[in-house]
DNA sequence: TAGTCTGTTAGACA
DNA sequence: CTGTCTAACAGACT
């Protein structure tokens, strides 16, 4: 579930099911998804969780204890809570008043920590993140993104937090950026378009698809985007077909004729 | 079928 | 330090 926003569903979701329970049962059913802390997961998950949080892409929840546990999604995790739960993809389970939450994985890329406080404290990929998009100026956001590829820079969590592949794509349409604009390009105001936009991006993410289980494009979900994974059809403001081209390394879904390099 | 794609990111390399 | 590429993995689509 990626990006920011499907992130911060799922942390409204766990504040609801699972904040100020703990769980009843624990099972693993795939030890691999930890990348550090198993040996201390199920006493952990014997305490009441206080609160979940999140930095970036990272989901996190505290116990009682003071324990943190951080759950990375990567490109295909999520978790769910049913009724009855339905082992297919299931890494770890875990019951709760109102039936099972799982971490799901197809691809098992995701990973799952267990932390002291102190640990938590200095787990580098948050503590070297970049600002939220809420939280970050126009300005600021100049600063921190250097001269690179814009789009690699926006992609580097240090940079700002929780920005992914269908953020750009969407956000760029919208500022009509082309894919592969340098950083060194934007003007003043663009840093500004661009620092709102991505917040405001998220902002509806969040309010299009709050819901109990997060659905992905890729994987027979609806598209709700203007371009991300429109290649071929036309741009929803100018007709022009979408294009898509390797930037970094990861697909930039993009019009011709509103995002031309000279915009 | 076989090849190509996929919402991430750490680590290897130039 | 910077930027670029790949692996990790498994499923869906062309």
């Amino acid at each position: 579930m990626p990006e920011l926003g499907e992130v911060e569903i799922v942390r409204r979701n766990l504040e609801k099911w699972w904040v100020n329970q703990s769980a009843k049962q624990v099972v693993i059913l795939d030890g691999d998804v930890f990348s550090s802390g198993q040996d201390r997961f199920e006493t952990t998950m014997t305490q009441v969780a206080v609160k979940a949080g999140r930095r970036g892409k990272y989901l996190f929840v505290t116990f009682a204890n003071a324990n943190v546990i951080v759950f990375h999604f990567r490109m295909t995790g999520k978790i769910t809570l049913e009724a009855t739960p339905d082992a297919r993809f299931m890494r770890v389970a875990w019951q709760v008043d109102d039936g099972w939450l799982s971490f799901k994985d197809a691809r098992r890329l995701g990973h799952i920590d267990v932390f002291s406080a102190e640990e938590f404290e200095n787990y580098q990929p948050i503590a070297k993140m970049g600002p939220e998009p809420f939280d970050i100026t126009g300005a600021q956001l100049k600063e921190r993104a250097g001269r690179r590829i814009l789009k690699s820079a926006l992609m580097d969590q240090s940079v700002i937090a929780g920005v992914g592949n269908i953020a750009v794509s969407e956000v760029f349409w919208r500022l009509r950026l082309a894919p592969d604009i340098m950083a060194a390009q934007l003007t003043e105001i663009q840093w500004d378009e661009l620092a709102s936009g991505i917040s405001d991006f998220f902002s509806e993410v969040i309010e299009v698809d709050e819901a109990d289980e997060i659905e992905y494009v890729n994987q027979g979900g609806p598209n709700t985007f203007d371009v991300y994974g429109r290649l071929g059809e036309p741009c929803p403001r100018c007709k022009t077909i979408i294009a898509r081209q390797k930037i970094g390394g990861r697909s930039s879904y993009y019009c011709p004729t509103c995002q031309s390099a000279a915009a």
